[in-house]
DNA sequence: CAGGTGTAGCTAACAGTGTTAGCCGATTCT
DNA sequence: AGAATCGGCTAACACTGTTAGCTACACCTG
């Protein structure tokens, strides 16, 4: 249980308005549940979703497995806990690809940030966009805070869930190695960017405008404006911790 | 082992030049093995991947589990021949719609095909692009076959594996409910069909030919030009049967 | 200081998973 | 008729997540 012992530094309160810069903050976990988590990482991170096991666990930390749960509920904390954190730092990346747009734009910025850290967590990514884990709860409004640069980088929602659709399938094909191994597959990225601007560039075109894109037209650098939407994704996870 | 009890129909003959209408024939099975599968697929279907079990398999067929062992080398061999049945299926729909495009054109009708098969087979679905699935050996050439009406839909390489992943990815956050209840997903993929339709034409127009592009340079109707190429996807599955 | 209380470890055990070994009756082939 | 294969069975193993119950230690209180 042991429900807050950390008072959540008194973020944006509620769910209510999405700051684009601070991400929602997970729960604070006790000190002890926090090595546990982070060995699971480690576990996680080093030998695939396969290694991640209870007793595995336990004697990454010298104790055995039944003890790991005087500190938290089950496994499925575990991969809720890493799945958080996962969600975090692509935001960041994210956040930070679209705020510092590289020459290739704001786009193409996005994209190159959310391939590079999948690819630099293959493990975490899969275990992160893993069907079987229990859609609903990680930290609410995690996701949504995570997708968020898909929007402010084309200012359409439907581009927006298309490009994030188009991300996350090259970066899951790409892990998985479903691509011939011959495929130059820089240059797909490339041909994905190249026909989501035409497609963003044309929806703020013919349509006036889409609350962010009204306030800022352009490829969306400077301060970031509010947003009043839950846009690309739907909180994940949750289920009975029983 | 029984290498092979119907011989493969005189089909084009191995794995050089793909022909685009007839797939490639997975190895025959024993008539039990046959039901085995057979009553794996209702159970998956039905119940998702968690009711796929060997207990749960045999119960559905009146046996112990340990018998169905007398039929096939492990639950890999009864997935595996799930997934090429999926991946048959998916291909069969596939080059249906790139062979009769509707009127929304060849793009648009392919995802709408795509689309369509993954819902209505949720469960096949998620197994066939498992990554927990040993990659190596489903039928040789027939997720190379599946996934070519992407390349005779866009005429370029990269495109076509961009508007994989784009289909993919779509499909999978969709099964998965990991877009927010009030999307409209059927814009969503209007805008991801017109932004590889434009793409595709870009490609087409720019460099001088790809191939296949060279010999049917219009949105690709009439009959299909032969392909030299491995396309989109590597050979998957495989391994140890131990 | 004595005593209660909560923390954090332990072992034993359970239900479930895929899988192997070995037995045994029936069918079929020589 | 005898032999061999086929297709079922039970028992068991190693592994999974998880629960119950015990115990030693720290700490706070009267």
């Amino acid at each position: 249980m042991t429900q807050s012992v950390l008072s959540p530094g008194a973020g944006p309160s509620s769910s209510a308005g999405l700051s684009s810069s601070a991400p929602p903050r997970p729960r604070a976990l006790s000190p002890r549940a926090t090595e546990i988590i982070s060995a699971g990482r480690r576990l996680l991170e080093a030998e695939g979703a396969g290694a991640l096991t209870m007793r595995r666990l336990g004697a990454e930390l010298g104790i055995q497995a039944p003890s790991l749960y005087k500190h938290l509920p089950g496994k499925h904390a575990v991969e809720l806990a890493l799945v958080d954190e996962a969600l975090a730092e692509i935001g960041q990346a994210l956040h930070q690809a679209v705020c510092h747009p590289g020459p290739a734009g704001g786009i193409a910025g996005t994209l190159a940030a959310y391939r590079e850290y999948a690819l630099a967590h293959p493990n975490l990514y899969r275990l992160a966009t893993s069907s079987r884990l229990p859609r609903g709860s990680t930290t609410p409004g995690l996701e949504e805070w995570s997708g968020e640069p898909f929007f402010l980088a084309t200012g359409d929602p439907q581009v927006a869930q298309a490009m994030f659709a188009f991300a996350h399938g090259m970066v899951i094909l790409e892990l998985d190695q479903r691509f011939p191994g011959n495929s130059d597959l820089q240059r797909t990225w490339e041909a994905g960017a190249d026909a989501f601007t035409s497609a963003s560039a044309s929806a703020r075109g013919s349509r006036p405008a889409t609350r962010a894109a009204a306030h800022s037209p352009g490829p969306a650098p400077g301060p970031m404006p509010e947003l009043e939407t839950p846009l690309i994704l739907e909180t994940p996870l949750i289920l009975e911790t029983r």
